[in-house]
DNA sequence: TATAACATGTAACAAGTTACATGATTTC
DNA sequence: GAAATCATGTAACTTGTTACATGTTATA
């Protein structure tokens, strides 16, 4: 459980309300680790029932409290279980993406080319909104973003493989030889 | 809705019922996109209900019978239409196993490396079913399991960088200074 | 004074998984 | 004759999202 290693291993950082967690999360990872407000919301809830975390209310004006919340010694001992279950082994990452290249020949390669071209512009534009977001970082937040880097480049990389390779006319050349270079 | 995108890509190379489907994707596609059975056969039912597909049944013996699946022209359609949509457009890939890399610093450099020894060697034994189920495929299906093995080298490497890093005893050298190389 | 930002949530829905159920046929 | 494979499914559960609800305070 992905994002209750992330709430959790944040607020151990540093004592937050649900509202900064969500924004802090928004402005440091961006994209990265997509979380949305009502599960984060709804994640805190529940951790705090579990014991993981304590909420202590701030009042601000008339505006409803912030809860914010703390760790406790209950949720220290499962953030360092769940830390280190999850980086001891390795979730095969879901790749939404790769489904359609599987029918690539059902279309005209050029019509292909065109539809790779624009997948390609999505992949440099989170690029470019990760470069943007590459400033300072608390822990070791940029070694994960460094990790999101390399895929994007990889994937980029790759689009721009198969696109050459459907460029050519010759076809002799079947999408399977795709040159694997290591 | 990738999955859906599957089930009719494969169908239209060629009619099948479901146990069929589920097989050909374990064993041609391995974990690379996991679709368990009931969700085949959910999805398989419910494109019928759509009128993508339409099912003839097969008796044979006494077993319950064969539900074989032809993609119709309305099936044609949308399967058209949702690959290019699908190919278009990047969908950020989410990366689970990322997330506790971020809390990198909060173990003993000696135990994290340990750790991502483990992690190390569960992306190389996925990178060696890959290469063992590396033989004929239909369509472009190479492609997608090259696109995969990219990405897996993409995590072996990183995660040597990460653990080259940890080695290093000199405390001078924070984690975020882990070089991009590109 | 209207809009954005602050701050929390609820309720309905969507997508998939796990565990369970059922029974026939083939293989060891 | 036991175990694996064939073949289909149902039901409960988990996880997360979208849309909605509510009201306050700062900013343009």
């Amino acid at each position: 459980m992905e994002r209750k290693l992330l709430l959790l291993g944040l607020l151990r950082l540093e004592d937050m309300h649900g509202y900064q967690l969500n924004e802090f999360i928004d402005t440091h990872l961006g994209s990265s680790v997509p979380i949305k407000k009502p599960t984060a919301y709804n994640l805190l809830k529940r951790m705090e029932d579990d014991g993981w975390i304590i909420a202590s209310e701030e009042q601000a004006g008339n505006r409803p409290p912030r809860r914010v919340y703390t760790v406790t010694e209950a949720g220290e001992a499962a953030f360092q279980q769940m830390l280190r279950a999850h980086l001891a082994r390795y979730t095969p990452d879901a790749y939404p993406s790769v489904t359609g290249i599987v029918f690539l020949d059902a279309l005209p390669p050029a019509e292909a080319v065109a539809l790779l071209r624009q997948r390609r512009a999505a992949v440099v534009a989170l690029m470019d909104e990760l470069a943007r977001t590459h400033d300072a970082h608390p822990g070791s937040l940029a070694l994960a973003l460094e990790h999101r880097r390399r895929h994007l480049v990889t994937d980029r990389d790759w689009i721009d493989d198969v696109i050459a390779h459907l460029d050519q006319p010759d076809p002799a050349n079947q999408p399977e030889q795709l040159e694997t270079h290591e």
